[in-house]
RNA sequence: GGCCCGUUCGUCUAAGGGUUAGGACACCACCCUUUCACGGUGGUGAUACGAGUUCGAAUCUCGUACGGGCUACCA
C-alpha cells in the first residue's frame, strides 16, 4: 500500500472531527525499556501534531507481578524524556481513574453484559484441569493446545454444564473465569495504520480469559473497555499484540460498535542482538535498555539507564524516533518540535529494527556538540561535584565545556576530558616523553618557567608566541617541546590546545605543574 | 506444530515500475591539526531465492527460504 494515497484516504474516512486521544498503557512491573519509550514517543508526537491528548493509563491488573515503585519510576522516565502526559493517575483528568486496579467494578459489568448476550461464558476449570487439558491434548502436530471452540466442549463451563448446575456453582462461590466465546468460522479483518489490511480466522483463536478468578480483568477486556470509556481515537502498541487483535475487535463489535473503535497501529519491535529486547536481560547487552536506572526491589539488582549512562534526553528521543521512522529526507537530527511537526504514522516502518548502540552514541555526541556550554553547565557541574571537584566559577566552567564538548560522547565523559583543569595530573604518560628527553629540553623548560614568571599578559596567544620564541632561541623545534608541555599540564596525549589550557589554569598553576613534571621526567 | 508479521550495504534506512540503487552509523585511507578530538575528501559494502505480470520490477503477484512475534486466570 502506498503511503501517500493511504494518508489521504485516512483523512477522508476519518475526518478529525473527534479530538485525537491516544494512550500509553504500561504495566508497572519494572524498568521502562527502549521499545516502551518509543511507543510513548510515537503516541506523544501523534497527539501533539494533531493537537490532541496523550493519556497515561496504568495497567496494574496483575497483582502477582505488581512491583512497588515502578509507577513512580515510569513518571520519572517520562519527565526526563520530556514526554509528559495530559492525563494520568497522578494529575487526574476527566476520564479517571487511570489505574485499572481502581476500575475493577466497571469491567465486571461489561463482562456480565457479554455473558448475557451470549458472547462470553463462565469457565470453572481449575489451573490443574487446564494443565491436564494441555497435557492430554498435546501432540506432535499441536504442541500447545488452546482452550478453543473444539476444546471448550470438553471442559467445565457454562456451555457444557446444565444451567442449574452452573447456577449452583455460582451460588456456592466456586472460583470461575469469564471467557470470550470465539466464533467458529469468521474472518476478522481490519486496516492497520502501518501494515494495511490484516485478517484472522477466528477458528484458530482461543477463548481468551476476560475476567480472572480474582475479579480483575485481563488486558483483553480492560484495553477495550478503557479505550472506549477514555475516548481513545488511535491505539498504538507493539507488534506483539497483533495476534490478539481479533479478540479486541470482536469485543469492540459486541460492546461498543466497530464504528467507534480506535484506529490501530502495531509498531515494529525493537530487537536486541538476539531478538526481542527483554527487560530481564537488561544488563547483559553491553548497552543500556532502560530509560533510567532501575533497581529491582526484590533482588536489589541495579540496571543502568540511558540517563545515568550520560545520554541527553534530546538525543534519546531523537534516536528512538529514527528507529523505525524517517521523514523521507536525509535529515537525522531533529528537535522535539521538529519531530512533532514532521512525524507521521504512515511513514513508520513495518519491519523490526535491531538497536545499534554505536549509532545511538553518535546521536548523543551530535547533541552534546550542538548544545551551548550554558545548557550543559548544570549537568557537568553535578558530575564534577559528585566526584568531589568543587566548581566555583561558572564562566570558567563554560569556557572549559566549550573547549572539550567535541570530545565527549557521553555527559559522563566531561569528567575525564576536563579533570586536568581542576587538578594537577596524578600520572604522566612518560612513554611519550622520556625516550626523547634531553638536556636541551630541560634547559628550554627552565627558561620557559623564568619567562612565565615575568609574564603579565596571560593570554593563550601570548603564551604561544613566547613559547615559540624561546624554542627558536634555544634552537629547538616547537614541536619537540609541545608534547612534553602537554603531558606536564594534562598528563596524557589528549585535550584541547595546550595554551588554552594554560590560560585557564592560570600562571601560578602552570608553573607549578611544569616544575612538578620536570622532576617526574628526570627522576 | 499452528497463526500472524516481516525481509534493500554489518546496522538504521531512501528510492509513489524507468536512478551509475541515495544517505547515516561503524570500518579503512587521505587532508586539516606539532596531542586527542571536531571538520573535510574518498573508499569497501545491499535489493534473500525462484517464477510470473510488464517494453521495463528493489517496487506489483505467487511460491520457497530465512528472521521475528504470539500461542498464560502476564502485559
Amino acid at each position: 500500500m502506498l503511503p501517500y494515497p493511504c494518508a489521504i484516504i485516512h483523512l477522508y474516512l476519518q475526518p478529525m472531527s473527534k479530538k485525537v486521544r491516544v494512550r500509553f498503557a504500561p504495566s508497572p512491573t519494572g524498568g521502562l525499556h527502549l521499545g516502551g519509550v518509543r511507543t510513548v514517543l510515537y503516541n506523544y508526537l501523534f497527539a501533539k501534531k494533531h493537537h490532541g491528548d496523550f493519556i497515561l493509563r496504568i495497567e496494574d491488573t496483575d497483582q502477582a507481578r505488581y512491583v512497588a515503585g515502578a509507577e513512580q519510576y515510569i513518571f520519572d522516565c517520562l519527565k526526563w524524556a520530556g514526554l509528559e502526559p495530559d492525563e494520568s493517575p497522578k494529575q487526574g483528568g476527566e476520564y479517571g481513574p487511570y489505574r485499572q486496579s481502581e476500575r475493577k467494578e466497571i469491567y465486571r459489568q461489561y463482562a456480565a453484559q457479554l455473558i448475557k448476550d451470549g458472547h462470553a461464558y463462565y469457565a470453572f476449570d481449575t489451573p490443574e484441569e487446564l494443565e491436564k487439558m494441555r497435557e492430554d491434548f498435546k501432540t506432535e502436530q499441536n504442541p500447545s493446545p488452546q482452550y478453543d471452540h473444539s476444546v471448550r466442549q470438553k471442559m467445565r463451563n457454562s456451555l457444557t454444564l446444565p444451567a442449574d448446575e452452573v447456577k449452583k456453582l455460582l451460588a456456592a462461590n466456586t472460583r470461575y473465569v469469564i471467557r470470550i466465546r470465539m466464533p467458529e468460522n469468521e474472518i476478522v479483518s481490519f486496516s492497520d495504520m502501518i501494515r494495511g489490511e490484516v485478517s484472522f480466522d477466528t477458528a484458530v483463536v482461543d477463548d481468551k480469559v476476560l475476567l480472572k478468578a480474582d475479579g480483575m480483568p485481563t488486558y483483553h477486556l480492560a484495553v477495550v473497555v478503557d479505550d472506549h470509556l477514555m475516548k481513545i481515537t488511535h491505539a498504538f502498541r507493539g507488534e506483539e499484540w497483533l495476534p490478539s487483535t481479533p479478540v479486541h475487535i470482536l469485543l469492540w463489535k459486541y460492546l461498543f460498535g466497530l464504528n467507534n473503535m480506535p484506529q490501530w497501529a502495531h509498531l515494529p519491535l525493537i530487537l536486541g542482538p538476539n531478538g526481542k529486547l527483554s527487560k530481564r536481560d537488561g544488563a547483559k547487552y553491553g548497552f543500556p535498555v532502560f530509560a533510567m536506572s532501575w533497581t529491582d526491589p526484590k533482588t536489589g539488582e541495579l540496571t543502568e539507564g540511558f540517563k545515568e549512562k550520560g545520554f541527553l534526553p534530546e538525543a534519546f528521543i531523537n534516536l528512538l524516533a529514527l528507529l523505525g521512522w524517517n521523514d523521507g529526507t536525509e535529515q537525522e537530527i531533529f528537535t522535539k518540535d521538529e519531530l512533532i511537526e514532521k512525524f507521521s504514522i504512515e511513514r513508520v516502518h513495518s519491519g523490526g529494527a535491531k538497536f545499534d548502540y554505536e549509532k545511538a552514541k553518535w546521536f548523543n555526541h551530535e547533541w552534546i556538540k550542538r548544545k551551548e556550554a550554558g545548557y550543559l553547565r548544570s549537568e557537568v557541574k553535578d558530575l564534577m561535584t559528585g566526584k568531589g571537584i568543587a566548581v566555583t566559577d561558572d564562566n570558567i566552567l563554560d569556557k572549559i565545556i566549550a573547549l572539550v564538548k567535541d570530545r565527549c560522547t557521553f555527559l559522563t565523559d566531561f569528567y575525564d576530558q576536563s579533570i586536568f583543569f581542576f587538578r594537577s595530573p596524578e600520572q604522566y604518560d612518560l612513554n611519550a616523553v622520556k625516550p626523547k628527553w634531553n638536556d636541551a629540553k630541560q634547559l628550554f623548560f627552565a627558561e620557559l618557567i623564568r619567562n612565565f614568571e615575568l609574564n603579565n599578559d596571560w593570554a593563550a596567544h601570548t603564551l604561544e608566541n613566547n613559547f615559540k620564541e624561546i624554542a627558536a632561541a634555544n634552537h629547538i623545534k616547537p614541536g619537540d617541546v609541545l608534547l612534553p608541555f602537554r603531558i606536564m599540564l594534562v598528563g596524557g596525549k589528549f585535550g584541547p590546545g595546550v595554551f588554552d589550557i594554560a590560560e585557564i589554569i592560570g600562571k601560578e598553576e602552570t608553573i607549578i605543574r611544569i616544575k612538578k613534571a620536570l622532576e617526574a621526567f628526570t627522576g
